[in-house]
Order: C-alpha cells, then structure tokens, then sequence
DNA sequence: AGACTAACCTGAAAGC
DNA sequence: TGCTTTCAGGTTAGTC
C-alpha cells in the first residue's frame, strides 16, 4: 500500500523513536516469505547494536546499524511501523473489531497476530511494532559491505530524479507510459496512486506509449510527480484503505487526489466522468477528456 | 532483453 | 442472513 509519500512520513516519524537507541530483544512470528533473513538469525544479529540512521530509498527503508550492517524494511501493501502506547480508533479497533471500550483506548496498541516483528530497546522508551497484514513486506539484514540485490536493481529515487532520467527510459519501451512510472529499476518510490495522479496533472493518458512520450512531456511528469509526492507528504500521505501514520493518525491526501480511486465521480477540470481501467494487472483511473 | 502472467497473503466490500 | 466473488498504495519468479 505504501508509496514513496507514505514511506518518507513513516521515516520522519519514526526516525526520533529509533536513531540512537540500543536494541536489546527482538520477537518475531515465524518463518514466513516476510522475512528474508530468518527470525532467529535477525533476533541475533539485533541484538546489542546501536541505530545509527534511518534511510529511504524509493519505497525501502534502511536503519543502519553501528557494526555497519543495516536492516532493510519495506512495507509491501499493508505494512505499518509504530512504536508501544499509539493509539488510534483505526488502529485499535483493525486489531480487533469491535467499539473501543475506554479500558483499550487507554491502553493503546497490543501486539496481534499480524505483528510480525518487535524490537525492544535498552532505554525506557517505547518498543517498535513492525505490523503486516498480508505479509508482502520485508525485513532482510544486509551484512556489512555486503551488496542488496533489492537496492541494487532500484533507479534514481523519484524525489531527486529529472526528466531527462524518465526519457532515457522510456524512449525504449514500447509498453503504456505508466507501466514505465511503475518500474522501481527506472524512478523509485513512485506507486499506483501517484503515478495516476501525476499523468492527471500532466495531461496523459496512462495507456499512452512510452516511447511516443516527448522529453518536454518527461520533464513535465516528473515535476508533476515530485510536486503530488512532496504535498503527500506534507499532508501525511494517503490513507485510503489500510494506511495510517505511525501517531496512529490518517494521513491527509486522500482528499486531495484527483483521479485516483474517483471511477464515475466528474473530473475537477472538466466535469468528464472518471474512468477506470486495468493496465500491467493494476487499477488505472484517469480523465478521457483531460488525458490525450 | 523486454513484455506478461501468476503467485505470494489476508480481509473488507460488493454482488447474488 | 450467508455464501461467493472481487478488489487492494507491491514485488518477483517464471514463461514466451
């Protein structure tokens, strides 16, 4: 579910409760695809060491660690990262279902079934809540100086990218425009929501071929998604299914999205019905009349 | 190499 | 009410 917006929020809040603490315990669930490097090998390597930073690259965080290994984290569609004594209605009550009693409001947020990894600190601060509904997140420790094939296929990260890195891409492909935007090896972080919201802005149709896409029009959607990806993350990011910030909060720029997610609503433009298609398996919306 | 599909999971919402 | 189908902010292994 997360995209590059909902990733960097997720690392600004949880940076503070992480950077310069010492780790003392690790509990994790089992064996499972979500943990590339094993529990027991992951509750061992964490155990004693130090955060030093906490990075992001595309839709992949990283928190480096003092003996210089680091740990790689990535959400997948429903993964959450919060620290002990959150609470939200949302979060609370995905936990179990029901009205909140006053008793549970009070007590915050409690490890479930779907909290996947627990890291304990040293310090009286709070313990740090790794939760993932459908298991399509990742936790790999990568050793010191050692390469990640993950990392190492991603392009330049969205937010630093131009239109030129766009265009060098896309010239060659001949696929829909937005299949490219979805390639993490061409512009990382950037993820179904706002891919369409930046073809949106930019007068695009989705479907339209990469390799007819013009440098000027590359130029364009990459300014177009920087400026959609930067108000994201100002507002908090887009809670629209599964996604709240780490306070437990919902983000903000769900409200403001254009197209994504409005099948049958007018476009903000132009009144024209939204519609929505499928292209590369995915959800598409975009406006017929605003989009060529 | 580039292009597509199926698969990894769980749960909410829509459809009948 | 209840059973079935569809859908979901992602990535990757496998096939042509």
């Amino acid at each position: 579910m997360p995209e590059l917006p909902e990733v960097e929020v997720t690392r600004r809040k949880i940076a503070p409760h992480l950077v310069g603490r010492r780790i003392v315990e690790v509990l994790t669930t089992k064996p499972s695809y979500f943990f590339v490097t094993k529990p027991a090998a992951l509750a061992k390597a964490l155990a004693g060491k130090r955060v030093e930073a906490l990075t992001r690259h595309g839709k992949y965080l990283l928190a480096v660690l003092d003996d210089e290994q680091r740990l790689l984290l990535h959400l997948g569609m429903t993964g959450q990262l919060f620290t002990a004594g959150v609470t939200s209605p949302r979060l609370l009550s995905s936990t179990k279902g029901g009205a909140l009693t006053p008793e549970a409001q009070a007590a915050g947020f409690r490890p479930d079934k779907h909290t996947h990894l627990e890291i304990r600190f040293s310090d009286e601060g709070p313990t740090l809540y790794f939760r993932d509904t459908r298991k399509f997140g990742k936790v790999e420790l990568l050793a010191k100086a050692a390469s990640s094939k993950r990392l190492e296929k991603l392009g330049i990260d969205a937010l630093s990218a131009t239109g030129a890195d766009l265009y060098r891409a896309a010239k060659k492909r001949r696929i829909a425009i937005k299949t490219v935007l979805l390639d993490q090896g061409v512009l990382a972080g950037v993820g179904n929501i706002y891919a369409d919201e930046g073809l949106f802005v930019t007068g695009i149709k989705p479907t339209k071929r990469a390799d007819k896409v013009t440098a000027a029009q590359c130029d364009a959607l990459v300014a177009a998604l920087q400026k959609v990806m930067l108000r994201s993350i100002e507002t908090g990011g887009s809670s629209i299914s599964d996604y709240v910030q780490p306070d437990g909060q919902d983000g903000g720029y769900q409200n403001e999205r254009r197209v994504y997610a409005r099948k049958g609503e007018p476009c903000s433009v132009c009144r024209t019905t939204i519609k929505r298609t499928v292209l590369a398996t995915r959800s598409t919306f975009y406006c017929p009349s605003c989009q060529k």
